[in-house]
DNA sequence: AACGTGGACAACCGCGGACCG
DNA sequence: GCGGTCCGCGGTTGTCCACGT
């Protein structure tokens, strides 16, 4: 599923995420956060554009998102929920833990508004939600897949992480929690805070962004492409195989803490 | 077996809000 | 108040795949 891959006039992939791909963007915000959206790529050795990198996060790759089909409850209360907020998917997202507003709102496009429409003629809500359950423990495509999901299942990253519960928290998976912030002088400050240790260092960034967030392509100047035209790290890859914000003479880190640590100003 | 069609869903796109200088 | 940056949201599109003919 997806779209094929292909490239945009800045050089930047666009289309279908590839199992590496996934590997890059998993393993840098597991270790490192997403600290700045646009330029999280470049560290990461993505050839994608900062907004593709958090849609492919907060859509598939983050912890807890619950993947596969939908129980009676989270239909029930897609359904209440939508009466009652509209197409605030967002926000019906919220009431469904580990689960995406996209995948909802696909969701309810697919399956359950058919229905609904459907079955409004016969105006009975206990009906709908009964019908809707049925076909939601197992839709028509999940029954072809076999399901596990394909990707997940072909992917040995994701096939091989722990199953995602509903009552699973996000901190069981990662403590680290980032937030991104201005500082004063129009620099990009990071404020990184360890949950288990409540202690914040914020850091700055010397990249001043002058182009459109979205759409510039973060492209460093070396481009590694292995042989089947994929990229492999648009930076030199350091040790731990990533290009870090604290590569640049500027941060260092101790990976044997659980927070990072950085030389005082 | 070949082809057409529609369902499903990942990903893209554009817009707007929050925040800051 | 204005403009720029960063981010999130919701609508839409593109593509794959199973199924029907």
């Amino acid at each position: 599923m997806g779209r094929r891959p292909s490239y945009d006039d800045n050089g930047r992939k666009k289309g279908a995420w590839s199992p590496e791909e996934d590997k890059k963007l998993r393993d840098y915000i597991v270790r490192y956060g997403h600290w700045n959206w646009r330029e999280l790529p470049k560290f990461a050795g993505l050839a994608r554009c900062g907004k593709s990198c958090r849609l492919r996060w907060m859509n598939y790759l983050r912890p807890n998102v619950k993947r596969g089909s939908y129980t009676e409850e989270e239909e029930d209360i897609i359904i209440k929920s939508h009466e009652e907020l509209g197409n605030k998917w967002s926000a019906i997202a919220a009431k469904l833990p580990g689960r995406t507003d996209n995948e909802i709102k696909n969701h309810w496009h697919t399956h359950l508004r058919k229905r609904l429409h459907q079955d409004q003629s016969t105006a009975d809500p206990g009906k709908i939600l009964k019908q809707s359950t049925n076909e939601g423990v197992q839709s028509a495509s999940e029954k072809r897949r076999g399901f596990a999901p394909k990707e997940v299942a072909n992917d040995p990253d994701l096939s091989q992480a722990p199953p995602i519960l509903e009552s699973s928290s996000s901190s069981e998976i990662s403590n680290l929690s980032f937030d991104c912030a201005l500082l004063p002088g129009g620099m990009n400050s990071i404020m990184m805070e360890d949950i288990s240790s409540s202690s914040s260092i914020p850091v700055e960034s010397i990249v001043e962004s002058t182009d459109d967030f979205w759409t510039q392509p973060f492209l460093a100047d070396t481009v590694y492409f292995n042989q089947n035209d994929d990229l492999i790290s648009s930076v030199p890859l350091v040790e731990g195989g990533f290009l870090t914000p604290y590569d640049h003479n500027l941060y260092y880190y101790d990976d044997g803490l659980d927070y990072y640590s950085f030389p005082p100003y």
